[in-house]
RNA sequence: GGGCCGAUAGCUCAAUUGGAUAGAGCAACGGCCUUCUAAGCCGUAGGUUGCAGGUUCGAUUCCUGCUCGGCCCA
């Protein structure tokens, strides 16, 4: 919607420049300050070109473009050229767009490309803790803004259900294994052995090595082994679809790393026959020097392979599969120079796709006192932190429910699914806000704190928004969406900003999936819920004494209202009728 | 030792990828509930953008060096 006004102005001003149009739409930006305008050309890099400074261009140039009815006027300041949009216009051709569009509006940007989405993937025996939390979220979010602008996505959760810590356990189990404290808590008694292993093999270094050959027996197909490993996969995908399902989180496909155990071999062999293996000091490599890398290591000594032996089976059975147009890995950015060694590899190995595929990293979470650490069990369950979230936005309910009057009133069970749906959205948006790259510190008060730029504001807002739309269509009457010629009376200051806001999301969306970055939509509806809050606060809907005002008003609500639905269902979010 | 990421208001973070006077929220202070939900709104205060150079009309943004923090690599 942006550039359908840079192109007018594009329009305008190629007749008297010697740029194509796309790059002066490139060089259109927004003034700092509203009074300035709503878009602003920069004649800096003309100068040289007339040899006239850019104040005096942009004020010949201004002389010489003719009137255009969507601009209200255009003036020269200084060495830019602003220009004023015609406001009534403005938002009812905004509010008319956005109340007609529909989904395939915006299915057709992407018009079809399939992207494979690896996300989540959290370890098999271990509790779901606040740290898979950033992955599942970014991820979740990505394939929702993926699937908005048309793509198919492919959403696959690489569990890390194979690997030397299943030898840890085994041996941790058999040693001080109880079956019936297995049976009651199973993901927390597993971590207990998880973390008690590794205080005893600080005494006992031996322990190490029995855990390499349980691992070694696993993959040779032992049976006791094998029957263990199922049994703590089993008690561990119980746990994580619990969570998956309180945060709304699903995937098409539960391709863990056991799953390419089978399609290892071909791929070395692969590799073998392009004359890319080494051996180095007994264990199999492909050697990466020529690329300033550290090889990347297939095979340890005693023959058991290693995750990237499955990450490069994975990617050639998804390409296999897929034939995908992206691929993207949401893992932590810990993780950068490991996937750069194995799109390496692909490349060398002749596989041109994986140009199109791609590491999102993200910042860790980390306490004042230093790493999160599995090994000795210190750790924040999501659990735990939804729970808390939950039980803070109950109390808030109880509270604002025993203002209302008896009519209004909700049952309890009504209000326990809502504290739910508070506390989640929180905690996921203020996973979601910040930009990906920057680690997190875990803070438990600013988790939970329902002030400000959360997840509670934006669903109060939204809330608001229905309460409105609720009580126009009882009180007033139906919305009439009929079109109408002139939106003459909505003219008011705060109403221009909201359909300016409401005319930059198609374009936030598309910049989202570019940059891979939730949080360009999680402030986008920060910056919108603003601006409609300002305006309501002042400008009233229902009370309205004028009918026509009125009737006009509700459009922008529902316009509002939309967007911000949208916006959330984006981040992962599901919007709330009701706080 | 080498590599990747980060450093912006007291705190947590933005800044449309090089544009005008660097913006929000939290915390602090002051104001607003007999009209659509106060989990809200309005206002005040808060800055040498880690340091030193360089590139140019113009740098928080790009380049070089350094400092600090995080992570990765046998």
């Amino acid at each position: 919607m942006d550039t359908y006004y840079k192109k007018k102005i594009a329009a305008l001003l190629s007749e008297h420049l010697s740029l194509s149009d796309n790059e002066i739409i490139d060089l259109i930006g927004s003034p700092p300050k509203k009074d300035m305008g709503d878009y602003a050309f920069p004649c800096f890099t003309l100068a040289k070109v007339f040899k006239k400074s850019p104040q005096v261009i942009a004020q010949d140039l201004v002389s010489k473009l003719p009137t255009e009815p969507v601009f209200q006027s255009m003036e020269a300041m200084g060495p830019y050229i602003n220009f004023y949009l015609n406001k009534s216009q403005f938002i009812k051709d905004v509010l008319q767009k956005v109340l007609t569009w529909t989904e395939e509006d915006f299915k057709s940007i992407a018009g079809g490309k399939t992207v494979v989405i690896d996300f989540s993937s959290p370890n098999i025996a271990k509790p779901f803790s606040i740290a898979h939390l950033r992955s599942t979220a970014i991820g979740n979010a990505l394939a929702h803004i993926f699937d908005y602008i048309g793509y198919r996505v492919v959403r696959i959760n690489h569990l890390g259900d194979w690997g030397t810590s299943f030898g840890k356990l085994i041996v941790a189990y058999k040693r001080w294994g109880d079956e019936k404290a297995l049976s009651q808590a199973p993901i927390q008694y597993l971590l207990d052995l998880y973390v008690r292993f590794h205080k005893e093999v600080e005494e006992h270094g031996e322990l190490e090595e029995e855990a390499k050959t349980w691992f070694k027996r696993l993959e040779d197909g032992n049976d006791e082994a094998l029957v263990l490993w199922n049994r703590f996969k089993e008690e561990s995908l119980k746990e994580f679809n619990r969570m998956y399902d309180v945060i709304g989180v699903s995937f098409d496909h539960y391709w863990g790393e056991s799953f390419y155990q089978d399609k290892i071999d071909p791929v070395l062999k692969e590799i073998e026959d392009k004359k890319l293996l080494t051996e180095s000091q007994g264990a199999t490599i492909v050697d990466l020097e020529t690329c300033d890398m550290p090889p990347l290591l297939l095979k340890k000594q005693d023959g058991a392979t290693l995750y990237a032996t499955r990450d490069l089976a994975a990617a050639l059975y998804r390409w296999d599969q897929f034939h995908f147009d992206e691929m993207i890995y949401v893992v932590g950015g810990e993780q950068s120079l490991h996937f750069k060694q194995v799109f390496k590899v692909l490349e060398m190995m002749g596989h041109e796709w994986v140009e199109h595929c791609e590491h999102v990293g993200f910042g860790l979470i980390q306490f004042k006192d230093g790493k999160m650490s599995t090994r000795k069990g210190k750790i924040i369950f999501l659990e735990d932190v939804i729970t808390k979230a939950k039980e803070l936005a109950l109390e808030k309910i109880k509270e604002t429910e025993a203002e209302k009057s008896d009519d209004e009133a909700s049952s309890d069970v009504d209000m326990d699914e809502r504290a739910l749906k508070i506390g989640v959205s929180s905690v996921i948006f203020s996973d979601l806000k910040n930009g990906r790259l920057k680690d997190v510190l875990f803070d438990w008060e600013e988790i939970l704190n329902p002030r400000g730029e959360t997840g509670i504001y934006l669903q109060y807002t939204h809330a608001r928004l229905c309460g409105i739309i609720r009580k126009f269509e009882t009180r007033i009457g139906p919305i009439e969406y009929t079109e109408r010629g002139e939106m003459g009376s909505v003219t008011e200051e705060a109403s221009f900003d909201i359909a300016k806001e409401l005319s930059n999301f198609r374009d936030q969306v598309i910049y989202a999936a570019k940059t891979r970055e939730p949080s360009v939509i999680a402030r986008y509806l920060l910056n919108l819920a603003q601006a409609f809050s300002t305006y309501y606060r002042v400008y009233h809907v229902i009370n309205e004494k004028d009918a026509t005002l009125s009737q006009e008003r509700i459009l922008s609500v529902l316009a509002v209202k939309k967007v911000l639905a949208d916006g959330l269902r984006l981040l992962g979010i599901e919007p709330m009728d009701r706080m």
